[in-house]
RNA sequence: GGCGAGGUAGCUCAGUUGGUUAGAGCACAGGACUCAUAAGCCUGGGGUCGGCGGUUCGACUCCGCCCCUCGCUACCA
């Protein structure tokens, strides 16, 4: 049985706009670590989603002539349908405007009002109607006896409106404390240093509900207000797994997340917030938060006759899914922004996939049908050069683990990469070609070794381009049972004798 | 302004506690081979490791100053 358990999930996406790229790396880091945990045996629930309230979403609906949620239907359509593209692997897919969702948070609102953490109280600014977004009176200046925005320009008007607050102030200490304990909490560890430097700083309570729209949660037991945005959106993590019904059988095993996927961009709101209603509400608050960069596109950005450099469907469209997948996780460094280019993507696609992995299978396969009638026997005899590679692809592994640990898919891949490298470099040794007439045992020794490195590469990979490697492993006779990293720890994976089936050319190079 | 991260080959990046000729992949140029998607393998060119100064027998690695890039500095998400 399995009792390792794995709860991720992608931040739920605000459809205010087109998908971009940014939304589909997110989806597919966490896809890459949910696929990746349950070849590691893990029990995985992955989660991704749609946060369907606010005033821009109901702005946004008068002005197509819909009704809200007519609109959020369409919208939240477009990501089921982009999470298609991306051959996401999620369990679920949640959206804010569902009943689950509502009694979620309504249940935990109520939570925190029992514990004191809300009151009732104005909240008072410099707001400016075309914006819609308050400023702070450092951002305010006045121009010709008018209050405007130094940030946009334009024109600002006090305001105060009523407002429930969330007692974050109360929650420094905490936090901090919390913080402390979890030293992984955060990852990376640049951003860790942020948010607790901005805690430190000192905490301001939060405005966590309004009056001025409509579309969203009621405030229980107050119909004037609505739940304004995070308590709102972030609990969706907890919705998902029937909270607030504690002996929920998804939330009793899958409640704490292990991992939140998130951009940079909303790093604050999952690593303050967040942990501070639930430490509030007395539920235990997620293992870690793992804060990606931007994906950023160079010079070509700019250009309108190419804007669409950036649209995730069109380059899955043209270039292939497991290729568009392999390029943004192997591209972008760990944490950090991402700057990808139609050039690179091809010289990626070129270089890792049809040459090192696409070309090592095909040559080994085409090999054995053209030489062995498709049928490899594996004889006991091992000579240094096969216990050097075997020896050399366990160390390689071992580390594996690891990196999958630290979200660090780039050097994950570079590492796998490199097995592709050590045994293209194998087979140009061992010169199987050679051996046709002179020694057929030593050539079926190499053949099937080689076989089994295109296996261990192939499941290694699996997360990552689950299709091609899924081409592979059924041309292996591989069973799907055996797909996973503990079938990796022996030597010998594949029965000594080995039948294949054809395989096609894996990825064709671009030109 | 304050706090923080970083500046290493044309590009993307690794460089453990300071120790001999600074590494990888891609790109580029040669070579031998031929099973393969003219792929793969081997060899090579190319770096005053941001600048200046200091500590040391010795610094990419430690210290100081300077230059440059980037991030954070709360309620759009």
């Amino acid at each position: 049985m399995k009792n390792k358990k794995f709860y991720i999930t992608t931040p739920i996406y605000y459809p205010s706009g087109q998908p971009h790229m940014g939304h589909a790396y997110s989806s597919i880091i966490a896809d890459v670590i949910a696929r990746f945990k349950r070849n590691d045996n893990y029990d995985v629930h992955f989660l991704t989603g749609t946060d369907e309230h606010g005033l821009k979403i109901q702005k946004a609906a008068s002005k197509a002539g819909l009704k809200p949620l007519e609109y959020c239907n369409k919208i939240s359509d477009i990501f089921r349908q982009l999470n298609v593209k991306l051959n996401l692997s999620n369990d679920d897919f949640i959206r804010t405007t569902e009943k689950r969702h509502f009694n979620s948070v309504q249940h935990l609102w109520k939570q925190l009002v029992d514990s004191g953490d809300i009151y009732l109280s104005k909240y008072k600014g410099w707001y400016s109607v075309s914006d819609e977004a308050y400023y702070n009176s450092d951002e305010i200046v006045e121009k010709n006896g008018k209050k405007i925005s130094t940030f946009s320009g334009s024109l600002v008007e006090w305001v105060e409106e009523e407002s429930f607050f969330f007692k974050l102030s109360a929650w420094e200490d905490k936090l901090l404390e919390f913080y402390e304990k979890n030293k992984k909490f955060i990852i990376p560890v640049s951003r860790r240093n942020e948010v607790i430097n901005f805690v430190k700083s000192g905490l301001k309570d939060l405005s966590i509900s309004r009056t001025s729209f409509t579309w969203g949660i009621k405030v229980p037991n107050n119909e004037k207000h609505v739940i304004y945005v995070w308590l709102d959106a972030l609990t969706n993590y907890l919705s998902a797994l029937n909270y607030p019904n504690l002996n929920n059988d998804l939330y009793k095993k899958f409640w704490p997340a292990s991992l939140h996927v998130i951009g940079k961009d909303i790093l604050r709101f999952h690593a303050i917030y967040w942990p501070a209603f639930l430490l509030a509400a007395n539920i235990e608050p997620p293992v870690k938060i793992f804060s990606h960069g931007w994906i950023l596109s160079g010079e070509e950005k700019m250009s309108k006759s190419k804007g669409n450099i950036l649209n995730p469907l069109e380059i899955i469209d043209i270039y292939g899914i497991d290729e568009t997948r392999y390029y943004l996780m192997k591209e972008v460094s760990h944490g950090s922004d991402g700057n990808i280019s139609l050039k690179s993507l091809e010289n990626c696609i070129n270089s890792d996939l049809a040459n090192n992995y696409g070309n090592l299978c095909q040559r080994v396969f085409s090999f054995i049908k053209n030489n062995c009638a498709n049928n490899v026997e594996a004889y006991k005899d091992k000579l240094d050069s096969d216990q050097k590679i075997i020896n050399e692809t366990k160390n390689i592994i071992g580390e594996l683990r690891n990196l999958m640990e630290e979200q660090n898919i780039n050097s994950y891949i570079k590492s796998v990469i490199n097995i592709s490298f050590l045994t293209n470099k194998y087979i140009n040794d061992e010169e199987p070609w050679k051996l046709k007439s002179s020694n057929v045992k030593r050539m079926n020794n190499i053949l099937h070794l080689a076989l089994e490195q295109i296996a261990k590469i192939s499941i290694l990979l699996n997360p990552i381009i689950p299709i091609s490697t899924s081409k592979v492993l059924d041309a292996l006779n591989v069973k799907k049972s055996n797909r996973n990293l503990s079938f990796l720890d022996g030597e010998n994976i594949l029965s000594e004798k080995i039948s294949i089936a054809p395989l096609n050319i894996l990825f064709k190079k671009i030109t």
